[in-house]
DNA sequence: TGCAAGATTGGTAGCGCTAACAAACAGGCT
DNA sequence: AGCCTGTTTGTTAGCGCTACCAATCTTGCA
């Protein structure tokens, strides 16, 4: 029989084809690719040398199927907030493409919609479940999946459940970082959005917010404090409400950037120039933060890559609870950075002094 | 030897099994599971009882191994919108990951840079290409594309190029509504925010707007209508400039959503209420048309569903690719659906007559 | 020098599924 | 009845890869 024309546009490469083109094994080969060990260095070198000339690449597929160990992950997600979830995607996917696993999308309203989605995972042989925030620090949710015993990772959690794995950055010492940032563009009079109150990162980044300006010898105004949801429309509410007493603050701090935004909006409303009259800071730097006006300074947060490294995570945790291996919770923790743009500047007027 | 764990957590069930069960060969029930016809129809009963009793689903890796038609696809996009983006995705994912297909994700800037990723995906293998709007629209990308003899498809294109496979919606009839929407609620002095001009779209959505507007005797006034690039700040601006002019539009149209809310926010600015004195319309109904503030009436594109559809195309285009049969196009339009929400009202103070 | 212990390679089988062919069966015709 | 056509089912082989074990080659050391 012909040689089939296969996959990748007729240019079809196996691992044989890479063995015989060096005079090895197929399953040499097959050692080198996956990085084992017991290879000797030169014929590794030799053999790396030829995938690179054939410009062979694994068949994912054949791979799954003999490691046995191709697996199907749910993802679910409530949606505060298209941005962040169009970066957690883009992460989700590049990895899960990559390491071959199938994925499974659904959303919901909230924890309480989360257990038909969950069910539904279940019964489409999901082994495994990926949260989103907020869905990550409910405790709700995650009952429910321990309960069905399935495996899980929590994407940006903010608490630190010891039995739960999870890919976060520390809320805290980010949200105290911006806060000391503001401070020392001379605000004193700053206002703080929060974020929705089922997700533990809200609380985590106020309590950073507090923690900063009690260092710094100033009051957090109770006028000056809003609840917020994630959502655009819930910052531009909040920030309506903070601006509508007698005395404004000069600087709002809102706990994501679709808030963030929101609050320009809400400010721009009002009649007040960013950051001319008003700092608007945001947190996650999602694509919301740069493609408002002004564009806003804000946290960073890695989203993709914390969402790509919680595939990773889970198809481990998938692997041992497969073969039986005791679980163990693994927490990492991904760095921040502050990103300033032009939502922010040293405060209006004279500084006033503490 | 013990039978393996194996995948779906603990809970192996293969054809075999299933066929086990009714007590037919494996073939009958691949059969089955495929909808191939030349089954009969109590047999295909039974084994679809079995299926479900069982929980049975099919293994995609071992799928894909045996047809040979695992495919590795590109998607291409360039970023104008966030929310467009995250649907599009969602779309894509869902699709994909039920037909097994690998996706590689690459992004660039404009035209220019698409070079650079097609070559990059390219040299990963891949068998085909998703483009999403604006590049779909793009006559050097698909050039570059036909050049290295890689199927492609195009979603949202607006470009009736008949050598090319598209999932699109009607532009032109779609804006045409819209605006014979606004002129029904009284609008004469309708300003119009074009998209990127890299975007046939955005000239076809403009070209239905002028039409409608011809079409009810109304002129299209040079200052009311503004090049924007489908982002926020671009509508911002554009919106801005509309509304500085000393008679001022009643009415904005933008050609997506996220210049609309762009709009929205420079009507705050200039102290407009929105709808009260001018109201604003968008297009796509992405996330972010729910998300701002007034909730934006919108033209809806099913979006998910084309970029799932898209999938699908190019999966056949590539499976015909490959069995050498002859290239054909295929043109898939969409309907769209327009969604009123609270960002238009009836226009203030008394109608203008025509 | 001889030999155990380790390092390095190869051979075999099979993951779960389906293409391709072969066989069995039904019905309609001469 | 005997044959042909079409429908329904089964059999065989193999997709590309890796687990597992066997074979071979080193090396260190008694």
């Amino acid at each position: 029989m012909a040689r089939k024309v296969g996959r990748r546009g007729g240019n079809i490469v196996t691992i044989h084809d890479v063995a015989r083109h060096v005079g090895v094994s197929p399953m040499t080969v097959s050692r080198v690719i996956n990085g084992e060990k017991n290879v000797r260095e030169e014929t590794r070198a030799k053999v790396m040398a030829s995938v690179e000339a054939l410009n062979y690449s694994p068949n994912l597929a054949a791979r799954s199927l003999a490691t046995q160990d191709s697996a199907r992950i749910g993802l679910l997600y409530s949606n505060p907030s298209v941005a962040f979830l169009s970066e957690f995607l883009l992460g989700i996917l590049s990895e899960s493409s990559q390491s071959g696993a199938q994925l499974l999308i659904e959303s919901c309203e909230g924890p309480e919609g989360a257990t038909a989605a969950l069910e539904k995972m279940k019964a489409a042989g999901c082994d495994g479940v990926i949260l989103s925030p907020p869905l990550s620090d409910s405790t709700r949710v995650a009952k429910i999946l321990q309960d069905m015993k399935m495996p899980f990772v929590g994407v940006a959690m903010a608490r630190p459940d010891p039995g739960v794995s999870c890919v976060t950055i520390d809320d805290f010492k980010a949200a105290a970082a911006m806060t000391r940032r503001l401070i020392e563009l001379g605000h004193r009079h700053i206002g703080f959005i929060k974020g929705h109150p089922n997700a533990y990162a809200s609380q985590i980044r106020f309590e950073g917010f507090s923690a900063a300006m009690a260092n710094a010898g100033l009051e957090v105004d109770g006028n000056f404090v809003g609840q917020g949801y994630f959502t655009y429309r819930s910052g531009f509410d909040a920030a309506e409400r903070l601006l509508s007493h007698k005395t404004r603050p000069t600087a709002i701090f809102a706990s994501n950037d679709d808030m963030a935004a929101g609050a320009v909006a809400a400010a721009h409303r009002l009649g007040m120039e960013v950051p001319d009259q008003l700092t608007v800071v945001g947190f996650d730097d999602t694509a919301m933060a740069s493609s408002v006006w002004p564009e806003l300074t804000t946290v960073r947060q890695p989203i993709s890559d914390m969402a790509g490294l919680s595939v990773r995570l889970l198809l481990d945790q998938i692997k041992g609870h497969r073969s039986g291996r005791p679980f163990e919770a693994v927490r990492e923790v991904r760095d921040f950075s502050l990103i300033e743009r032009q939502s922010s500047a040293v405060v209006a007027g004279p500084v006033v002094s503490s």
